[in-house]
DNA sequence: CTTCCTGTACCGTCTGGACGGTCTTGTCAA
DNA sequence: TTGACAAGACCGTCCAGACGGTACAGGAAG
């Protein structure tokens, strides 16, 4: 066992989301995550040196998540492509009311190079969805509403209904196939 | 004549934008817009009293441009519907790839109420396209599309190629009808 | 003894904003 | 026409506070 209380490192990974998300992306100060963490500043200077260390953390931390949830719809689909099980994860973590990633507004005013994982991530999978289809125009247009949807709960829009949202996913499974 | 030097509110809202694309939503504070517009501190502060107006005007213009221009697609478009003026619209703006408005991190930093006007003009928007087609299923897809595309603009992301891009164009439009 | 962490005190920098002053322009009576 | 004067537009300086980060003395656990 590394932690005493169940490794501090996660709980401050933790602690930083739930500020962001709570007191808006520009109130992420580092005092403010300390104390939300039950960790002292220099507890929390011990495991993220910098403020950028933190926010790393978050990207790959957040990056890590993401992947694992992937690999575990895909495995559960079955039958169904990949991108219809991209979209059923996509859908469900949409449909949670918290923005869950507010976070990442915070490490974009910090420096927008932190995206950069981000982006490649996203163009692998991409990648990865093409091969696996022959119809390049539906996948792009798959593709880009999730990317909408993913951005319409990043900023907390309450654009959609509910019904909208069943509807938009039915219509989407139907393209992906 | 209001101002000696030509309006220098519109300088003062342009030259924010910039500072933001430029430096970093992180960076976009009062002494970096004064001197990005010519302005002393003083006068930018005489025009906008809190950085939060500033963010307020930031977005009121962001708006009243972005309706003007979606009016005078419209009534361009002739026949075709508004659904595919929007499209249009939307993609044109995606091509550029400066993001011309990471100013709004900024005002998500500073508030993310400031992001409601945007949401409830988004809201109107949909409505009024939905009053044009009796295909709600592909509005959706489109609408959902295209604000995947204005997010990746926004990020910054080239995950899509030019050739993709154009494709998911083509593909909109047919959609759209 | 080392690792991991706490707590406190502190520093330099930057920020938003308040303030008083200054220059220009428009108005209007004489 | 001119001179007085008020209002508008802007400048430059100053400041309290918050922030990120450092330094260091300790303490519990293994």
């Amino acid at each position: 066992m590394k932690a005493r209380r169940a490794n501090s490192r996660d709980r401050i990974l933790a602690a930083a989301a739930d500020v962001a998300r709570e007191a808006g992306p520009g109130s992420l100060s580092l005092d403010a995550v300390a104390n939300r963490a039950g960790v002292s500043k220099g507890g929390l200077l011990y495991n993220f040196p910098t403020k950028a260390k933190l926010m790393q953390g978050l990207v790959e931390n957040y990056l890590k998540e993401f992947e694992q949830a992937l690999e575990a719809g895909i495995a559960e689909a079955g039958h169904e492509s990949a991108l219809a099980a991209y979209v059923r994860l996509s859908a469900d973590e949409c449909m949670e009311p918290q923005p869950s990633a507010s976070w990442i507004f915070s490490a974009i005013a910090e420096d927008p190079d932190f995206l950069t994982p981000i982006k490649s991530f996203k163009r692998q999978l991409f990648e990865r969805l093409k091969g696996e289809t022959n119809d390049l125009g539906s996948l792009l247009v798959c593709f880009l509403a999730i990317e909408g949807l993913r951005s319409m709960n990043l900023f907390d829009s309450d654009v959609l209904s509910e019904d909208e949202h069943k509807l938009l996913m039915a219509s989407l499974l139907k393209i992906a196939g």
